[in-house]
DNA sequence: TTGTATGCGTTATCAC
DNA sequence: GTGATAACGCATACAA
């Protein structure tokens, strides 16, 4: 009824005639007690319905098990489902996460952090672009980005390069006449540039006949369907009448595109391919299943997971060696043929 | 370099010549110091790279400022963007939140609760349906849920019923021969109910010919395509030739339909009109926009911050007021017109 | 196997 | 306005 105050291992202690010490190794190192004594005190814990505190446990072994993750939004699809996988890693190591938006905003996320270091974080994942790695790398707790610059700091991310081979040659399989490749500006730092390198290597490699075409998308539907469509007009005047094979940046973008066409002629002209990016859920739900290069998001979530409880833990221990350079780690994307490379039954 | 122990109040007060009090009361209450004295703390601060410490502070005051969240998944976008919102609330109410994925195991659930618990959360969001309302409200902490089973605690939600009265009152003025409502086995007790509810109650006060189709649609894309598909079969053949209004329970169910027909006929047909619910993206990244009725997701999310902020405040007073009965808030959707029930231009 | 004493970094309660 | 001291609830080095 009443907030009665919490049951303490002071409590339990006197009740069961035992020392503090013990009690708490009841919980710590359970083997250390005879299995009599052990049962005793489980008793005594239904009898006083004793809860854990977990906060003084931090204070006196400085171990937190926090993992602070700063996101920039969860309105993109690939954010929260990373995130989905990453807090989904509780049941495989047991860290708890405090998660955070930046939104785009350096102070913001600056004062973020402050807030969780003062929580004690062990570790923290980081998928906002905004600080620099540099200044991440000053923090001194092990960092792991994903998917973003991370020059000083460790980092898993998807093989981007490697993805955008996989869709150029499998355009160029269907031997298009031209190659386009469809994407945003997009800093030469962050992995999602191997997008772009990729691309122009493997039709420079291949001396294919190609165009990249880089236009602001913006973050709206409306935005993003008015700038496609200034680049479909493009590409229709400078490729009549050939075979087309389109390499759009991400799915949500290469859907866009989709539409403008079917809305335009009622099908998927025979002379486009389109190809997107994410194996986001907008790529099955199209008007035509969308081929797409799929990340493996749970993979990157786990690995950089894996990574950091990796550095957390050397910490822990009496000579701690720091990394030397920091991991970079490489998650291999996939391909995924449906429709829109495959042809299309009406 | 090497992890120099953390400077404390203790060191700031030796270089200061003042008592740990006082340093204390420079954070906590500083207008009681002189403002000479707060330049020299100031000043010691930065000196000495002061860094706060959060959990000595959790575990003196008993002031967590930490929030539990307990989602089902990000998968569904409802999920992530009221996710999203709630955790944007950190700029306005300056808690801190601990997030937990549910996934539907009940087990799971109370093992996660029992973990936020011991960190002594202030107070719980609850997203997920797993637990009874009853079983939450025995947990003696404030908590808050959203869009779920309801009975025994507070909570925050759409007013499906209305939405359901607004869409259905969309379709009857456009003088459709049938009303047909889509929607999977949803129990009385949840909210959403409340749109099967709507739309009966609207049919039948207004002498309308109305089909309520039941029918488990699935979490992937691919089943709710193979069921959505019979269902579409089912009203070809009992409704040939009639102006058929359909309201279907979410935005990706009715952007199935939507696809299934426009495959078939290469564009919305008359005789159809669809509506859908949430207003998700995929509402407007459909091959036609759908019509839609708008979820208040960020209205919703501050709103149940907000109750949970209220009730946390009321236990810090010395003599606490609690509820003498839950709290049920309702969030009003609104109605969004778009192509698929005003007319669409090939 | 068990107990004692001390520390973790704050806040809170009194005094002055 | 400032300070001494006792909580807060648990972990751990050292003893026994």
């Amino acid at each position: 009824m009443a907030q009665k105050k919490r049951v303490t291992f002071d409590d339990i202690a006197k009740y069961t005639n035992f020392s503090k010490t013990t009690i708490s190794r009841y919980f710590n190192n359970p083997d250390s007690l005879t299995l009599e004594n052990q049962q005793i005190i489980s008793d005594a814990l239904v009898k006083l319905d004793y809860k854990e505190n977990k906060v003084a446990r931090i204070l006196a072994s400085g171990k937190t098990e926090f993992i602070g993750i700063i996101v920039p939004n969860l309105y993109l699809r690939y954010y929260s489902e990373m995130l989905d996988q990453i807090l989904s890693t509780y049941e495989t190591f047991g860290y708890k996460f405090l998660v955070f938006i930046g939104n785009g905003n350096e102070e913001s996320e600056r004062r973020y952090i402050q807030e969780l270091l003062s929580y004690q974080i062990e570790g923290m994942i980081i998928l906002s672009h905004t600080i620099p790695s540099r200044e991440l790398a000053g923090l001194s707790i092990p960092i792991v980005t994903i998917e973003r610059e991370d020059r000083f700091v460790c980092s898993v991310n998807t093989d981007n390069y490697m993805g955008a081979v996989q869709a150029t040659s499998l355009l160029a399989r269907h031997k298009c006449d031209v190659l386009i490749h469809v994407n945003s500006p997009t800093p030469e730092e962050r992995p999602a540039y191997g997008r772009i390198q990729g691309f122009r290597d493997f039709c420079k490699e291949h001396h294919l006949k190609h165009q990249v075409i880089i236009e602001e998308l913006g973050n709206t539907n409306e935005s993003s369907q008015r700038q496609m469509s200034h680049i479909l007009n493009q590409i229709e005047m400078n490729y009549p009448n050939q075979k087309k094979g389109i390499f759009v940046s991400s799915d949500t973008y290469a859907n866009v595109l989709l539409n403008l066409l079917f809305r335009k002629y009622g099908t998927l002209p025979q002379d486009y391919l389109i190809i997107g990016f994410d194996n986001s859920p907008v790529s099955e739900e199209a008007i035509i299943p969308i081929s797409t290069i799929g990340q493996q998001i749970e993979k990157l979530a786990y690995e950089a997971v894996s990574m950091l409880v990796t550095q957390m833990n050397e910490r822990k221990k009496r000579r701690p060696v720091p990394l030397k350079e920091p991991i970079h780690k490489m998650v291999t994307p996939i391909l995924i043929r449906r429709e829109t490379t495959e042809g299309f039954l009406e």
